[in-house]
DNA sequence: AGCGAATTTGCAATCGATTTCACTTTCTTT
DNA sequence: AAAGAAAGTGAAATCGATTGCAAATTCGCT
């Protein structure tokens, strides 16, 4: 069985070192070839690169990354803490992911996922000391700040996707929560709801603050009273049973939901349809985030714009500071509100 | 500034070897102490581990794996090949997605994501060579089964999500696209559509496999002739304009759609109430995945059901035993038709 | 041709944990 | 109490690439 030498090699070369013997030169003189730095003459560096490309040879990035001290990876956490049933394939997630992903491939590295239940308080000790990583973000702060707080005053390399409160230790990037939640009420109001619902669970910090906003909004035209909250899980299913007791308020029920997000939004429109309801006659929805299937609801759904694509420029542009040892502050985005049809 | 010392430790432990000297015992009892492997005494085992909890000490990974020869983390690949716009945040990519980080996680392997625009031919291999894996899954073989092929040739800890063709080399999990596309377009026929669009790209293997199917229903039923093709793309916006063709065609138009992904058929549905045309009334649509979105939309979707948690499941099972150095044929899924209001 | 300067290359230490092998300590057993 | 078995520990080699320093080569110039 005769093979082709320049497509099909003798042997597998293994490391540096075999490779350097074939070229007859010293692993130094190799892995300088290779990696480009260092002096070295152009012509054995073109003739050491022909013969690895030749073995197919490719130097092993675990020793590398050991000797150099870095990994060349950014871990993404997104942690479900209060949300139990909350799946990753939650379509905010996976926006936010997507958009990391383009950014880090960009800059160079790789995305090491970790989709987290934490339990206890060092699930985030465990990941930035696992010593697999350059940095570290954070998808979502949930009810975990004070996690957060204490990882960060000692591990620089770490960003969190969420809001900003007073005083907090850890860099965030995120829209701002309270504005989102009043401008939001503020609109249902101007379109003269008197009664208004608010989805989601204020337990999570951001929700808390849209919850605030949402408050604010209402105290500020003198109908506290009017708000009821319903602490829907973020998975679509959770919402039906909410809208049912909401349903069975009869003409005393509000006529505006604030939606915490997109995805809770679209499951009580659906629940609202179903049920013969209709929006936005009888009762207006407002989502959050603006996802791309915001776009595809019927009616096509009213949200408050948050910047993803540039939220996550942030993120990985701030943790590159961090790497670099420059310290970054919070970055407090504005939110938009975007009037579609449900409202 | 006096510190607690079980909560705040007076100095940085950086390895084994540190630790090892403030405990009074070598590097090598230290690492059996964490490890668990090896002998060692049930007393200086608990000694070292306290004594590592305190300090917050952690051993290295990259040591670790260069020491042992695995990484820990599989790799999963996004090609977007036959797609340039096709998003990473695309529902479908989503779902697999998130059900591998659970099936991962579940089995202690992290997972390092790629999102990779193919271009000639080696992007697989600089990732199976890279050394920062010990096992790669392929979300979708795209227009590569030919590069697919010749990676699974000589490196065999590969496994891809897709279609299955007779001689193919590499190991794949999938439904039937073949027998899917056949029961989606007899579902319509027996609808009694007589004429049917087939929305999709049929570069893609798996979609053309579908397309198959969709043609052998079509000529079983002595209706080959009634089969138009509309090479939508999988973004959800790129089904617009196809819609608009569609509908231009006026009363000799198709009844009945098929699309290619729930996204298409989400798309296709919602062009079509908002130009006043009546689904199902007057136009049958059908998709394919069987998403999350697909119960969200209006009016629900019939689609193709594939099983998604069962192959994120296949995939990972296939890729460990592979790792072990076992052999493993293909899975074939059998997909399922779901038939909601769509249609 | 010869000398000093500028490049190249080789040698060996290093990153931090694992693991074999040899040695010491402890425990059984008669 | 002594011999043998069993268990625990330490020293040193190892994984594979990088890099400071020294040695060797090439180059330019008179």
């Amino acid at each position: 069985m005769t093979q082709d030498a320049t497509t099909a090699p003798p042997k597998r070369i293994r490391n540096i070192a075999e490779l350097a013997e074939i070229a007859g030169v010293s692993a130094g003189t190799v892995s300088r070839a290779l990696s480009g730095t260092g002096l070295i003459s152009e012509k054995t560096r073109e003739r050491i690169r022909d013969l690895a490309r030749q073995h197919e040879f490719t130097p092993n990035a675990m020793a590398r990354n050991l000797r150099i001290q870095r990994t060349g990876a950014i871990g993404v956490v997104i942690p479900l803490g209060h949300e139990v049933g909350q799946h990753i394939s939650d379509p905010f997630f996976m926006t936010m992911l997507g958009h990391l992903a383009d950014a880090l491939t960009e800059r160079g590295y790789d995305l090491l996922l970790s989709r987290v239940i934490p339990q206890g308080s060092d699930w985030l000790d465990r990941i930035v000391d696992s010593g697999r990583v350059d940095g570290v973000i954070v998808i979502g702060q949930s009810d975990q700040a004070a996690t957060l707080d204490r990882v960060a005053a000692r591990y620089r390399p770490l960003v969190v996707w969420g809001g900003h409160v007073a005083g907090q230790v850890h860099c965030s990037v995120g829209s701002d929560n309270l504005l989102g939640g009043d401008i939001a009420t503020t609109h249902l109001i101007e379109r003269g709801c008197r009664h208004i619902a608010f989805f989601g669970d204020a337990r999570a910090q951001e929700i808390g603050q849209r919850l605030a906003g949402c408050r604010a909004a209402m105290e500020r035209a003198g109908m506290a009273s009017g708000l009821r909250i319903f602490p829907a899980h973020l998975t679509a299913d959770d919402a039906h049973p909410n809208i049912a007791t909401f349903l069975s308020e009869g003409d005393g029920r509000p006529q505006g939901i604030v939606a915490v997000s997109d995805v809770v939004a679209m499951s009580a429109l659906h629940a609202l349809t179903e049920r013969g309801v209709s929006v936005p006659d009888q009762v207006r929805v407002i989502g959050y985030d603006d996802l791309p299937i915001a776009q595809q609801t019927v009616p096509r759904l009213s949200t408050v714009h948050q910047n993803f694509a540039g939220g996550a420029g942030h993120l990985v542009e701030l943790l590159l500071q961090r790497i670099a040892g420059h310290d970054t502050a919070s970055v407090v985005m504005p939110p938009e509100l975007v009037v579609r049809l449900s409202s």
